[in-house]
DNA sequence: TATTGATCATCG
DNA sequence: CGATGATCAATA
């Protein structure tokens, strides 16, 4: 936490010639550029491991673009959704739960109207899910594993869902995987993944800053 | 114009 | 290939 409110104010043009990197003239073809800088000087592991960012604090971090009143401008991606071997699978014992144990969200200034290079970081929030909160996801959870179980992958859009919702999440819409189909059979579908929705995400973020407020600002 | 569905770059 | 990091952009 003191290392990541070390970068509360800073911006991406500092924190890239510090790291010697070039700053995108876009995020187009640089998606993730932001959150890797920050994974950088947080000192999380790169690379694409399916772990937390921070294994032995058991934290996952989680860079987020915000506008200027705070709101988050995009859905927040969790992991690759099973579309296999759900079967008797628990809630407690899945991917999202396990990825939202701990988080750390690092709140950035999103908007697309000025340079990546002036765009700052904003106050970073841990968070822990509520009993409530936990219970929204639990459920989302649970009712979009029992439709891929039974079949109905095809048939769950990113409509469905309060807290959590399942989006396509692949280098392109050619690319296909083995799921589950209406009569049973396997069947080829485009990978999907599962994103927070931005309400949700802003209610952490809002609480979480108004408990940091509570507490004393001592960044 | 907000959201869903599509897409980009890189790594092991 | 599927995971990581996400944002883009067509369209409802």
């Amino acid at each position: 936490m003191q290392r990541a409110d070390q970068l509360i104010g800073q911006s991406f043009g500092d924190l890239a010639r510090y790291a010697g990197v070039e700053v995108p003239t876009s995020m187009r073809h640089a998606k993730g550029w932001a959150g890797q800088l920050i994974e950088l000087y947080l000192g999380a592991t790169a690379g694409s491991k399916q772990q937390q960012d921070f294994p032995t604090l058991g934290v996952e971090l989680k860079t987020i673009p915000v506008s200027p009143d705070a709101k988050p401008l995009e859905t927040t991606y969790v992991c690759i959704t099973p579309l296999l071997g759900l079967n008797g699978v628990t809630w407690q014992q899945s991917n999202v739960r396990n990825k939202l144990q701990q988080v750390l969200w690092i709140p950035v200034d999103g908007r697309r109207e000025i340079p990546i290079a002036e765009r700052t970081v904003g106050i970073p929030i841990l968070w822990q899910p509520s009993p409530e909160e936990d219970q929204l996801l639990r459920q989302d959870w649970e009712e979009i594993s029992e439709q891929i179980i039974l079949g109905q992958v095809e048939s769950l859009t990113a409509r469905f869902g309060t807290a959590l919702q399942l989006r396509p999440k692949a280098a392109d819409g050619s690319r296909l995987t083995d799921a589950v189909g209406t009569h049973g059979e396997l069947i080829k579908t485009r990978p999907r993944g599962y994103y927070l929705r931005k309400e949700f995400t802003q209610q952490i973020l809002l609480q979480g800053l108004q408990q940091r407020l509570q507490a004393g600002l001592t960044f």
